[in-house]
RNA sequence: GCCAGUGUAGCUCAAGGGGUAGAGCAUCCGCCUUGUAAGCGGAAGGUUGCCCGUUCGAGUCGGGCCACUGGCUCCA
């Protein structure tokens, strides 16, 4: 008895089958088919049934089924694309993330307003209803072919595909180099949208071909498609860039101050300072010194650290006093290590934890700055662990602890943690890349993050983690980075004295929480959407008079407020009615609006308002002082 | 740096295919005395990102810079 493969439809149910494609085997069921998981491979629903094991049917909305999807829809873009811009050539069009894209190359350039007449195109294809056919053709076919139609693009992929038959597919009269798997119609791709169009390098190399790239995204129903556009307006409305002027927190100023430098309005410095002060309170508690250094250094120090050899096209240029060079920091480092070297240490000093929240500038090209998270100057929140040999695994574990704390103050909740380990090119000792990369696994590991390994991807200098959040709109951003250095010890000659007497080399760890405290404040933004938690919000709660009668009152109640701790506003500009001040309030965000009027006045109370809309009403003025002191000293998010 | 797009009052945006810039909000001055998301009227505010050029005449057309947006590349 021959074997037989078990073919599982997206209901649950079981057929057995052989010898026969997928497409046969379903009939019309294949019209909800999308493709068929196999030992984890995607299959195309056009190849035969394995002969053995067990093959799962992807149903159109399977999430697995997503990925097919979105590439039949990169190829339903080209095949519009050829239909209107002949003599266009075809790059790549995969399935991404979000979505899908296509690089072509135009013979004239097109721009946002092609956007909809590409989109009304592909409409026309998918209710066209196309099946998609599979070709196969061989090599010396497959070049004809792409020679006769002046595919370079395509005859360089080509060439890296072994074998000797191609997959191409075809759907009515485009036909495209591609290993698939496809849908088998393109009536399956309804719910689509073009998104962006941005210039690309062919196979990302700046010195070849710059393409254009069509953005795009598809989904199994109009619900997820329209569900996905709406996160992306309410990311729109969240744009850092857009609310930070908004709430009057930060400018940047490029043709007064210059591109990447960030000026702190007093709001944002508010919210700044008040990262700063619980940031170095809690790390003098966790056994930080925190030191402050200069923002120039002479370019021998540069020269030591190999800043000079390796990262100079990114420094600024130097300064010449009294024929000495100085350089305009990016790292700290440096200076970190010079304080570690103002005296001969002992293994008992060790480990010694510098902090600082210190800024650098680093020279980036125009074209990479974006608002708050890409800048050229920026403060690092900063630290150089230097210990032994032996300490190196609970240093890690705490600082990974610390790290934890400090996000989820900062109130994010879901982790991921990236292992970068040694790469081909490195430096020092594979016995002390060993130790170093298994201490971090651990300390990872009974953290019970869940974390990936990227090979060979660490720095030429040591190992690293990288702890990645989401924020409130599931977004990832790398914040925190701890990461061995086994350079610089060595071109400083940093050394200790063991218990025999001799000198030894420390280890040290370079790592960073926040990041930087601009990119930092940036996601902050984000992730509130400007409303910032109670503990850091720059103003905390605003008094409102109902009318100029009650400004003394008003102004009484914000004088206590102050006095108790809170950042409290009177606003008593005169000739603004009430409306339109609590409207400013809720628009500024502010978590608590006191409405004082000759009622409350009489009775020592205020209405109280929330942010959320909410309104509680009249209170005791003891009463809403301590809601807000408790709020804030939990650190709660709400209010 | 590269591709595409954008740059008009403090902010958001108008000005058919070249004919000496307009509105709302904010600001200032009045009036209104206000009870939970914009009360009314008036005034002031611009070398249209910068520099060249075409033209009798440029916000508008051409070139070059600068900056921003979306990406690419980069980010030891």
């Amino acid at each position: 008895m021959a074997a037989m493969a078990k073919v599982i439809l997206p209901g649950g149910e079981a057929i057995e089958a052989r010898g026969v494609s997928f497409l046969e085997l379903l009939g019309p069921r294949a019209k909800e088919a999308a493709g068929a998981l196999w030992n984890g491979q995607l299959l195309d629903l056009r190849e035969p049934v394995p002969p053995e094991g067990e093959v799962r049917i992807l149903g159109l909305r399977d999430p697995a089924a997503l990925e097919v999807l979105r590439h039949t829809a990169a190829h339903v873009l080209a095949h519009a694309v050829t239909r209107l811009f002949p003599g266009t050539k075809l790059a790549i069009g995969p399935a991404i993330a979000d979505g899908f894209y296509y690089d072509f190359l135009f013979p004239n350039p097109i721009s946002h307003e092609d956007l909809p007449r590409i989109e009304e195109e592909m409409r026309k294809i998918v209710a066209e209803d196309l099946p998609l056919e599979r070709v196969w053709l061989s090599r010396s076919e497959a070049e004809r072919l792409l020679r006769e139609r002046g595919e370079d693009y395509k005859l360089e992929l080509l060439g890296e595909i072994p074998g000797e038959k191609i997959s191409f597919y075809r759907q009515g009269d485009f036909l495209d180099l591609c290993r698939g798997p496809h849908l088998p119609s393109t009536g399956l791709v309804k719910h689509f949208k073009l998104l962006d169009l941005a210039g690309a390098y062919w196979r990302g190399d700046p010195n070849r071909d710059m393409l254009t790239r069509i953005y795009g995204t598809a989904f199994p129903t109009q619900e997820e498609l329209e569900r996905y556009l709406r996160w992306r307006e309410e990311a729109r409305r969240r744009d850092h860039r857009t609310l930070g002027p908004q709430l009057d927190l930060f400018s940047i100023q490029n043709d007064t101050i210059g591109a990447g430098l960030v000026l702190w309005h007093p709001k944002g410095a508010r919210v700044r300072r008040l990262i700063e002060d619980f940031w170095v309170a809690e790390h003098y508690k966790a056994g930080y010194q925190l030191v402050y250094t200069p923002h120039i250094g002479r370019s021998r120090l540069w020269q030591t650290s190999g800043h000079l050899d390796f990262y100079r096209e990114s420094m600024y240029a130097p300064i010449a006093v009294e024929g000495q060079e100085f350089f305009l920091k990016p790292m700290n480092c440096p200076f970190h290590i010079a304080i570690y070297k103002t005296k001969t240490r002992s293994y008992r000093e060790l480990p010694i934890r510098y902090c600082e929240l210190g800024t650098v500038y680093r020279f980036e090209r125009s074209g990479v700055l974006h608002g708050l998270l890409r800048v050229r100057g920026f403060t690092q929140d900063d630290a150089h662990i230097i210990c032994r040999p032996d300490q190196v695994e609970e240093e890690i574990r705490n600082v990974l602890r610390f790290a934890l704390f400090v996000l989820r103050s900062f109130g994010f909740t879901e982790f991921t943690a990236y292992l970068s380990t040694r790469p081909e090119k490195f430096i020092g000792n594979p016995e002390d890349w060993e130790r170093a990369t298994e201490a971090l696994r651990k300390a990872v590991e009974g953290e019970g993050l869940s974390y990936e390994v990227k090979a060979g991807e660490g720095a030429f200098y040591g190992p690293k983690i990288d702890l990645e959040v989401q924020d409130s709109l599931k977004r990832p951003w790398q914040l925190t980075t701890v990461q061995f250095d086994f350079n610089l010890p060595e071109r400083f000659d940093m050394t200790f004295i063991g218990p025999d007497g001799r000198e030894h080399r420390p280890y040290m760890i370079h790592r960073a929480l926040l990041g930087s405290l601009e990119r930092f404040f940036g996601i902050l933004i984000e992730h509130y959407g400007g409303a910032f938690p109670v503990w850091l919000a720059p103003v905390q709660a605003v008094v409102l008079p109902v009318s100029e009668g009650d400004i003394p009152y008003a102004e009484e109640v914000a004088a206590k407020l102050l006095a108790e701790g809170i950042r409290a506003e009177a606003w008593t500009r005169e000739g603004k009615t009430l409306r339109w001040l609590v409207r400013e309030a809720q628009i500024q965000k502010i978590p608590y609006i006191l409405v004082c009027g000759a009622r409350e006045a009489a009775e020592g109370k205020a209405a109280l308002r929330l942010r959320t809309g909410e309104d509680l009403g009249p209170r005791p003025l003891d009463e809403v002082i301590a809601r807000i002191r408790e709020a804030a000293s939990t650190r709660s998010s709400g209010l």
